[in-house]
DNA sequence: GATACTATGTAGTTTTATTACATCTTATGC
DNA sequence: GCATAAGATGTAATAAAACTACATAGTATC
């Protein structure tokens, strides 16, 4: 017998039935993760299952929806399967038999992410690939949500607190990350510059002193003369931050690294999901150094809120 | 006979049914809204049910997550009714019968939890801040995703492809998106504009002509300066769509707008949510185009992702 | 208080799901 | 390469659940 990939073994000891491929218990009515989303099991399983099985996922994964709404005896027939190799399916998902099942997938299909092949196909039309992309960066979020390196973090919030100057530096798509994590960290009173001149870079990383920041920003953290910056500004006194791909030369030549491991899809021509998951750990760190700051920071960041009020249109609301 | 408060009345005509209290059918599955919440109807609906409806109403509301598990028999000797009296209210509330009904009563629970934000605190943690500040993005970008303007989406891409220059236009955090934009559109071989400073923008709006595009991004919508750029843009021959607040000032100054409702936290000094949802429309209307350019932007895209190369140290894969 | 209509329940029917078991398939040891 | 055993899958019978037609009870109205 093949062994599951999740440290789980058939124990013969009750019996002869396989064991469960997943019977776990959501954290909360509600609240799903790609981990207990039926469907994110169903397909990450399907290699696991024995063929009659395997049709039966692939016919629930097909249409999902139409899943739900199916009798056995329905699906049965689509997944050209008797009704008790459906039954015994569902049991081994941790149902209690069919219609358990199709509750929970029900479930699932609203909270959760719902295609499971996520890249966009030439002959998509506006009623799935805006859905498509959706989901695929919401599944990053999940997952990076899931991996994040919480005591990176911890530090890097322990370095932006105490910066005397913070410098975000990132090139091509980075760039508009690193003007948004200015206009993020300028609200706590420490003076930041961004730029995207690369020579400007080296002469401020060049002039780099005790108390400066230098946050670099990038995806692949290949970029060369990105990196040959950074082992610059490590050359002086200032300390080197990066939020780049975990092992990268990039990450090497700082003092501190969070490392994401955004797959980017290859395939995809434009970049999409690791930005936005960069934005969404600079939010973090914003956040923690909110946090730090205390209650004394809030009237502060209320004042600049505020400061805007007069540009615009009075509301309704 | 009293009015059903939602316009609809009894109809004599085909029978002696009672009409559908609520037949409600969603966009598509999975799309929930107050509005259509099964639990929501329910309390709302029960004083216009009669004694036996109430009583099954009553027990579903009591324990909503457990009806979702009953059989029929057990759910009507709840309710202290008949099985037929407890199908009679499944198919009132526009369901096909009780299985119908247990599965959208399924789908009301998760969805009715579900959009609840987490607000931090000043007391979290490491263990905790990063993880709302995710889960909120997250619910942020489902609710977007479930409430995208399509039509909407379908026209501006339709605008930016016949574009002939192409103007992005925000100002604070939607400047950074703005460049994002830039970053993403350049690519399909159109002259993109983007920048920051509102009298460069009353220039540029001033100096529109057929074939330009100014697209505006704002979170409000109600930025003086910037609805009155766009309020220039269209005394000129050029097209403006934005990317804001369903409603605004702005959006009402443009010829299409790309409506959004992300409810930023009013009590949040950080701008967050908002602009993550904007990139990932922005993703949309990218993708958009490149399934309307059809398989021969495809070399191009790939020679402008492969001009990166050789800036970057080797990798591995 | 009769009438007509609505509401609710009973009993039977149909549909759906589950179980027990038989058959076929595949892997393994000799 | 065959025998054996374990597993996988289907068949058929059974049980459970849901639905329908119809009967009866309740209620409002004249």
């Amino acid at each position: 017998m093949r062994s599951w990939g999740f440290g789980l073994r058939a124990s013969r000891v009750y019996g002869s039935a396989r064991p469960a491929v997943f019977s776990g218990v959501g954290l909360w009515p509600g609240i799903m993760n790609q981990e207990n989303n039926l469907l994110t099991q169903l397909s990450a399983s399907l290699p696991e299952l024995n063929k009659s099985e395997a049709k039966v996922a692939n016919a629930i994964l097909e249409d999902p929806e139409a899943a739900t709404r199916s009798s056995i005896a329905v699906l049965a027939a689509a997944a050209n399967v008797s009704e008790p190799s459906v039954n015994r399916f569902c049991k081994r998902f941790g149902a209690s038999g069919f219609p358990d099942f199709k509750l929970r997938l029900a479930r699932s299909l609203v909270s959760g992410v719902r295609y499971i092949s996520r890249a966009v196909e030439l002959d998509d039309d506006i009623n799935t690939y805006p859905r498509k992309l959706f989901d695929n960066t919401i599944t990053a979020l999940m997952l990076a949500r899931d991996q994040l390196p919480l005591s990176a973090i911890e530090r890097a919030v322990d370095y932006l607190a105490q910066a005397r100057h913070l410098y975000f530096l990132g090139l091509g798509t980075s760039a508009a990350v690193a003007q948004d994590a200015e206009h993020k960290f300028f609200r706590f009173k420490v003076p930041v510059t961004t730029c995207t001149d690369p020579l400007m870079h080296r002469m401020l990383a060049a002039g780099g002193g005790v108390g400066d920041v230098f946050f670099f920003i990038s995806h692949t953290g290949r970029t060369e003369i990105l990196v040959e910056t950074a082992e610059l500004a490590r050359t002086t006194e200032a300390t080197v931050v990066s939020l780049t791909a975990e092992g990268s030369p990039l990450a090497a030549a700082s003092h501190l690294s969070i490392g994401l491991s955004v797959a980017e899809n290859t395939e995809e021509y434009l970049p999409m999901t690791s930005r936005i998951v960069q934005l969404a750990v600079l939010d973090v760190l914003a956040t923690g150094m909110t946090l730090r700051r205390g209650e004394s920071i809030l009237p502060h960041l209320a004042r600049i809120k505020d400061s805007l009020k007069s540009t615009r249109f009075p509301s309704g609301d």
